[in-house]
DNA sequence: AATAAAATGTAGCTAAGGCTACATAATGTA
DNA sequence: TACATTATGTAGCCTTAGCTACATTTTATT
């Protein structure tokens, strides 16, 4: 097996650091999806008036079938009221969840954009990132902000 | 069906860019999975002289089972070489990708300590973050840190 | 009102990536 | 060497999230 626990030098990482930072980033993508979702409904709702399955479709980059699919999953989670044919409505879980990503959405750009990185890059790089940003960090990046 | 298109005033964002910010996002997350691994490997044949199936479990923070599936999608895409009940071997393009991601990963964990985010939160954060950190953006990092 | 077009829904497929339970191989120890 | 332990492998399950093809409903246009 090849074991040496205390003979060999200290690995690089401990091995539990990285493992709970890789299960923290496990956890993390399965929210994702509903982030973006909530996010971009919030907009829609905003901007059009009322969300529709090929509004999202078109905004996320899937197909309608998939928009479909993951908005089940959202009622069930408590995030979205769905009916059918109608349009999609955040509930109030849903909407406080859509602020807090519409606020971190916008500070993580602001702060892409303020090391000269240029919009559209910023807002594709953002796009992953945000997900991944604690409260802390998201501090830190607000604090580099207003300096 | 409500198609304001050229009435309503403009989204908060086009949804043209987002889609593609988005769609960009998941296709680094289907490269995740690799890079995690093969840095895993990288680190673990350096530190213990190879690597095993129990010591990538461990260090990934899932069970061996996990770990044997996803090295045959790897040693199917090229990146690493296994042989039953033998150790883990990087292919030139795995120790290639494995560099890059080591590399990457310590500037985003210096930077976000620079940032005075503490080294165990910057860990965490940047173990997600770093695939989604672009090599303008990684330069910008970079930059941020020698200056 | 009839018809055409668009939107929405559903059936069923794929792949990744988790898991438990169990089987087999390799290794360490009495 | 025999036996126990550890490591590895495999069968089969689940969920998420993508898709195409097709059915149905709603909406827009004659
Ligand atoms: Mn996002
Ligand atoms: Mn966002
Ligand atoms: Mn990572
Ligand atoms: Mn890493």
């Amino acid at each position: 097996m090849k074991t040496p626990t205390r003979s060999a030098k200290p690995a690089v990482r401990p091995s539990a650091l990285q493992a709970e930072s890789l299960q923290h980033t496990r956890r993390e993508h399965a929210s994702e999806t509903a982030e973006d979702y909530v996010e971009a409904i919030a907009d829609l709702s905003a901007s059009q008036g009322e969300a529709r399955v090929v509004d999202l479709a078109r905004r996320l980059g899937v197909t309608h079938v998939t928009v479909n699919r993951t908005l089940a999953r959202l009622q069930r989670e408590g995030y979205v009221s769905v009916r059918p044919y109608r349009a999609i409505f955040l509930t109030d879980s849903g909407r406080k969840l859509a602020a807090e990503c519409h606020h971190r959405h916008g500070i993580v750009v602001a702060f892409l954009q303020s090391l000269g990185i240029p919009e559209k890059a910023a807002e594709i790089d953002a796009e992953g990132i945000e997900h991944h940003v604690s409260p802390v960090t998201l501090a830190a990046f607000a604090k580099h902000l207003n300096r």
